[in-house]
DNA sequence: ATAACGCTATGACAGCCGTCATAATAGACC
DNA sequence: GGTCTATTATGACGGCTGTCATAGCGTTAT
């Protein structure tokens, strides 16, 4: 998650994502972005001519796809799949970066939402895919453990509102105890919800 | 929820978290907030003389208050009250919301929370005891209902977190289906855990 | 009448914001 | 060398922000 090595575009885009988790968008200035990034500040216009709402974007949109990268991996470091073993780790991610750097940082494209929700079009539209491209492999993955497919993209719905929800009240509290009741109550419901093959 | 009729005190304090609601505590002007609630803008230093943070902070409270409150509402409402029943019609009151108003404003203490817990420690602080005053009342009302005292806590906090973040997916689709999908799949979940008396 | 008090009015301050215009640099290719 | 392209540098613009200082009004109480 370090995001070094890559284009200053990359960097760019990596920092704002990392700016507004804390801030929120409209507290992330364009010049905060190429100075934690290390980028020139000459190059914000011309990565980004579409302003800051396209910077936003392109931030929500690599959230989007990171979270929904997270998933595969997930899965293939569970020892036996299993729909409560991907939930737990899914939250053992939060958990663990809010023990390890405290709790100044939460969801990108839920900050995305609701400081742009009302006023960009364009944004908003950015986040609802890019919450499509985390559903998807949750909902995937919840399929291939033996959840009706007509019932993995709703639980996989529950799970990130759930997680998205358990995080803004962890933030808040300043303690994961949010974030590990969910997953310990939502657990059994999720594996109960397995119907075995044949 | 109007509002009207009261002091101009009152009225900033709730146009306050009227308008965090929509563009997030950055994006909130506290001449906005003047403006909003019909109420000069000399009052404002009058009124808030710790500033933007503890208007921002009333406001976060009010909104505390307004959704601990509700809860009993709910249960008075219901025909026969079920933990299913009355998570049913705290998502029905955001799903009516939305349908009749938009998607325009969510909720005043997630924003609060996303702008600034890592800025204000008393904001913060503020959203921690809004949704303390919020998670009470339902665990209270789960208990009465059969749901062990301690159990309760636990599923109030899920039920909260499960709506915080549908209503963030909500307002990212324009669609109700979030809300609608956390109502459904975790109904039956909270209805199991009532134990039967005796 | 005079004083006190609750509330309002107004203007200014420094600072940051996103955006734009424009010039300068650096390197590659012919 | 010349030209073209990619990237960066710099400064300025108008506008908005929260905050402060200070004066003003209108009522009430003495």
């Amino acid at each position: 998650m370090t995001g070094s090595e890559r284009g200053p575009r990359e960097r760019m885009v990596f920092s704002a994502a990392q700016l507004i988790r804390r801030g929120g968008v409209t507290a992330t200035g364009m010049r905060d972005v190429a100075a934690h990034a290390g980028a020139p500040r000459g190059s914000l216009q011309y990565y980004f001519p579409g302003g800051k709402e396209q910077m936003v974007n392109e931030a929500v949109g690599w959230a989007g796809r990171y979270a929904g990268n997270r998933v595969a991996r997930f899965l293939a470091a569970l020892p036996e799949p299993t729909p409560a073993g991907l939930f737990a780790a899914m939250v053992g991610q939060w958990t663990d970066e809010f023990l390890a750097s405290g709790y100044d940082a939460g969801c990108p494209v839920a900050a995305a939402t609701v400081d742009c929700a009302g006023t960009s079009a364009a944004t908003r539209s950015a986040a609802a895919a890019a919450f499509a491209t985390w559903t998807g492999p949750v909902a995937g993955a919840l399929e291939e453990m033996g959840v009706p497919a007509g019932r993995a993209p709703a639980l996989a719905t529950l799970m990130i509102s759930a997680i998205e929800g358990a995080i803004v009240i962890a933030r808040a509290e300043r303690d994961v105890r949010a974030l590990t009741t969910v997953a310990r109550e939502l657990g059994p419901l999720l594996d109960a919800s397995v119907v075995p093959p044949g």
